[in-house]
DNA sequence: AGCGTCATGTAATGTGTTACATGATTCG
DNA sequence: CGAATCATGTAACACATTACATGACGCT
């Protein structure tokens, strides 16, 4: 049962979180509402949830810390098991996949990293950053080739090419950070 | 029965897909599998159901193209009710949460602009995304601030607000890329 | 006494993901 | 004839979203 599915960008999010400090669903649930970190939740609809899961899992084990009060507050820490987790997942290298499909979720990763593995484990990740980043630049950048040269029909808008060219200096912008931020950490 | 619910990112990619011209599902998988489209879905497993429920709707229409081969292929086109829900949502100005919470949505509604609404909505668009990208700048640099001022605590790694900065970075690019392109279309 | 905040959840619904399944064509 | 490609799907599962629900505490 030991339930390897991969942790969502939401329960990813949470577990460093807790990391960092111990926190319950409502510390949690504020950071959402009040900071950045928002764009991976929405609503306590989520959060709860998330929570749980990662309990059964074994990540995470939350303690009742007012058993006197009636308001019962649930604090959850991260367990050695789930540390080990963090660790390796941080650790993945950057793929072109992530990159693509959830360049959020590799920010995220890189934002937990500095209080979870060493340095050169984060000189590594920037390192396949900047590869798989200036790899997607040129994969794009053909693709707007393409969409110039062979044809630029008649009544076409150019919309859909400004679009690309956002996307391509968006990447650019991604690989450059990862270099600085390369250099600065030397 | 009007199904008023909202479309979701990757049925608005395939009804502004098919506007551009008449296209079958297939036609639809190989565009996500070969081009940065490819962001917006992952497999035929999405593709095929997110048709269905468009056509459900009354936004498109599938008509069989051969039918005297023993391979059909469904050919889907838009609906003049689909023009209009088009139209209608590609119209709607940017707002903070979208920004947040799905900026590729954003792009996306811009590429399939140019083919579909007048220049006017077009440029109004951009005021509108300039506008909250530098209102979400000014929000995020706020949270710079108060994570390097109240407390730079002994212990604590770098890499939170290094990712926070990136953050600042690519939002204050996309205001940048919204200025150059509004110069570029008027 | 009442209002806002603290604090935790549940229920319904729909959608994306992954993996699998099927059969027809075309090309070498 | 066999392999890759064309072309369409289905089934299981889990997750996010939205809305709702409950009740205690602190302050005025």
């Amino acid at each position: 049962m030991k339930e390897n599915r991969r942790l969502t960008a939401l329960e990813l999010a949470i577990l460093g979180m807790i990391h960092e400090s111990p926190k319950t669903g409502y510390d949690l649930c504020k950071i959402f509402e009040t900071t950045p970190m928002g764009h991976y939740s929405s609503s306590p609809g989520s959060t709860y949830p998330a929570l749980k899961r990662l309990e059964a899992r074994g990540v995470i084990s939350g303690a009742v810390n007012r058993e006197t009060s009636l308001r019962p507050r649930k604090l959850y820490e991260v367990t050695p098991e789930g540390t080990q987790h963090l660790i390796a997942r941080l650790s993945e290298p950057v793929t072109r996949d992530e990159l693509v499909m959830s360049e959020d979720e590799t920010l995220l990763r890189f934002a937990f990293m500095g209080n979870v593995v060493g340095l050169s484990v984060v000189i590594s990740f920037l390192e396949s950053l900047i590869k798989e980043a200036d790899a997607l630049v040129k994969e794009f950048e053909a693709h707007y080739q393409s969409m110039t040269t062979n044809g630029q029909p008649p009544g076409k808008a150019p919309t859909p090419r400004l679009a690309l060219g956002y996307g391509i200096e968006s990447c650019r912008g991604l690989a450059d950070w990862a270099r600085r931020t390369l250099e600065d950490l030397s």
